[in-house]
DNA sequence: ATTTTATGGCAATAAAATTGCTTTGGTAGT
DNA sequence: ACTACCAAAGCAATTTTATTGCCATAAAAT
């Protein structure tokens, strides 16, 4: 499936407002309802829309430490690697697990906590069990000028 | 403002389902829909809820390669860093850029772009010529198997 | 225990989504 | 260039959903 200037338009617009309604979104595009709310359909049904989230205050929500944890693995099985991720899947803190290149580390985390304590408390009970870690290292987010999930579209 | 096991049901739910019908969202949490209504514009207004996303098949957009770039900054004054910031928000491949701490370097980059062309293209004649960067070290993104902005609710 | 306040439920209304049908516009073939 | 065809837009009717005011109820405070 290809997807033309409407389709394009579309996308860029649910990705900052997913919940604007069809009507102000046929407005938007220079379309009436009816065929706007098909193309969304259809932009859901080929799978180029994975689904809608809200997006909630961390600070709100008490959740002021944003970290990067570059964790190396002793051995590069696949039986390390499954565990591992098994068990970082149960970590609600953890947001993002990345597989990564590069000498410094296997895997990337993205983690969000309450504070240091919980930091601490992470680090050292849920992460560092974990058979195969055999190093850990932290960078604690400062600031987040950029921050979205919003992807550019060709 | 606080809430209660209500609004933790909502917040977790339109965390996955963003775009969940008033209705069903009531009956989930097992309250009828105006007070399941409410609750949701207040969240909104008391700002726990930031606002509503599609999410997009990123492969199905022709994007393939998703890297982090760590990247050190030669001096470590506010002019620099003010415009490296307004200079990468001009990046459309730039999904976050955080301000970290850590010996490694100074901003952490999470782009997402077509190909190695497109990387190298990046890197070269975008982040690269901007003042002050004086390194860059970039991992690639084999796999991840945890992806989410869905926040742990206390 | 009584008053007060906050929150849930109901019902009516307004808005939005959804569907079938018609019409239009663009494309290919002669 | 004309005609036939296909795809996609617009319209209108219907269904579903959101929204609001009002009343009832439960919890909290005095």
């Amino acid at each position: 499936m290809k997807f033309d200037k409407y389709d394009r338009l579309i996308l860029e617009i649910i990705q900052q407002q997913g919940r604007i309604s069809n009507q102000e979104l046929a407005e938007a595009i220079n379309l009436s309802p009816s065929p706007c709310l098909r193309r969304v359909k259809q932009l859901e049904e080929a799978g180029f829309i994975d689904g809608y989230v809200a997006l909630l205050d961390a600070k709100k929500l008490g959740l002021s430490l944003v970290s990067f944890m570059q964790v190396s693995m002793d051995k590069h099985t696949p039986e390390r690697f499954n565990h591992f991720e098994a068990e970082i899947a149960k970590c609600s803190e953890v947001l993002e697990c990345h597989l990564v290149t590069g000498q410094t580390a296997d895997y990337l985390l993205k983690v969000i906590i309450k504070d240091m304590d919980g930091f601490q408390h992470f680090l050292l009970n849920k992460l560092t069990p974990i058979d195969g870690v055999s190093g850990v290292q932290s960078s604690f987010v400062l600031k987040s000028p950029i921050n979205t999930r919003a992807l550019p579209i060709l």
